[in-house]
DNA sequence: TTTGAATATGAATATTGTTCATATTTTCTA
DNA sequence: TAGAAAATATGAACAATATTCATATTCAAA
């Protein structure tokens, strides 16, 4: 659950204990119910109602209802790049990396199913929070495919890092719909994804 | 723009020409509408202004505005299906399924950006479709990938499935961000994509 | 303790998705 | 072709929603 209080266009951070009280009922209020009843299936009394504000407080802190949506995506996005980057920590080669860094990410949208809700999503919601999104994402990828170039495949480093994300994204997918274990993730990871990844996908 | 008319859950296909005009006008009306502000930026009387209706003709065709999501995601899917079938029906290898069907996929996701828009915000209006639609892909894909055994990478198929699925589709977006013409699409296939498809993305 | 800033409140407003009673047009039958 | 039945068109009315705002309460610093 969000204690961190990040800084983000629409926000107006509370400046009191009581404040940052409600503030921070607000958030879990709505990240559950986002995730029960999507964004468009939770109204505004209803997170009121489970955080225990009236509605009027909820727009002391957030501008539109909108900009809820926004902070949990920023919150996401903080949250899978330092997983990502706390992952591969350690790891000395690029395939580790990338072993690491795919079963992480995968690891994490299991724990919150709610991430592509919220990141997809955002296509439906503001158009340039997901352009954003991705493009910022493919570029930290990019340069540190680039960093470890000699032991990627030849071309465009960029389509490369978009072809891996595209990999972990739609695995994800799978992991949900499949709902798999951690055992089974590490298991497709281990026997399929990464003989694939080094040996080539087609023959 | 739709002329046959799909059968689909909440639509109610009407019986005469005049019927038939209407929903045409409103099918128009409202992909051209969701694509430019979207889903909820679209109100159901924006849709019938646009569309020279009153708001009740709407609803005799459509019996929530969520069903003409699913239709347009209907159209989309079939036509996305036919299109790949068509772009590979001659090819003799697994090779040249994949490096046609690719390219294919992103060509037309360029001419209709909208694609993205309806499937992967689908997600936040009803999670169902989106589910069906990526598990029958993910089927197709599969059941493709074994018949083609022999020229495909070790381990679960259903995975490299999901695996190319997540290729095509973050190229996609790739090519809608860049803007990208048809020519930079043919090369980005065939410098980077195929190699690392058959080489191998990591070394 | 005092005082201004921060916060809380929920009734009021404008907009939306949806319904429905009524009017018009189309199709089919006699 | 007449006319009845089915299909379609219409927009005012309704319930639910996101957002606003005037007023009341609480907090924090002096």
């Amino acid at each position: 659950m969000p204690n961190k209080i990040l800084e983000v266009k629409g926000i107006n951070i509370p400046k009191t204990k009581l404040g940052q009280s409600k503030m921070d009922k607000l958030l879990s209020a709505s990240e559950e119910l986002f995730a029960k009843n999507g964004f468009y299936g939770t109204s505004i009394s209803d997170i009121c109602k489970r955080a225990g504000t009236a509605v009027g407080t909820f727009y002391i802190y957030f501008e539109t209802k909108t900009d809820v949506y926004k902070y949990l995506m920023e919150t996401y996005k903080k949250e899978i790049k330092e997983h990502l980057a706390e992952s591969i920590r350690d790891c000395t080669t690029r395939y580790e990396r990338e072993r690491n860094g795919i079963k992480c990410f995968i690891k994490y949208a299991m724990t919150k199913p709610n991430v592509y809700n919220i990141i997809w999503g955002s296509l439906s919601i503001d158009r340039q929070m997901f352009v954003d999104y991705y493009v910022s994402f493919a570029d930290s990828y990019s340069r540190g495919l680039t960093k470890d170039g000699d032991e990627v495949s030849i071309g465009d480093t960029e389509s490369i890092a978009y072809m891996l994300m595209g990999i972990s994204n739609f695995l994800g997918l799978k992991a949900i719909f499949k709902d798999m274990t951690d055992e089974k993730i590490d298991e497709m990871i281990d026997e399929t994804v990464m003989p694939a990844l080094t040996g080539g996908i087609l023959k």
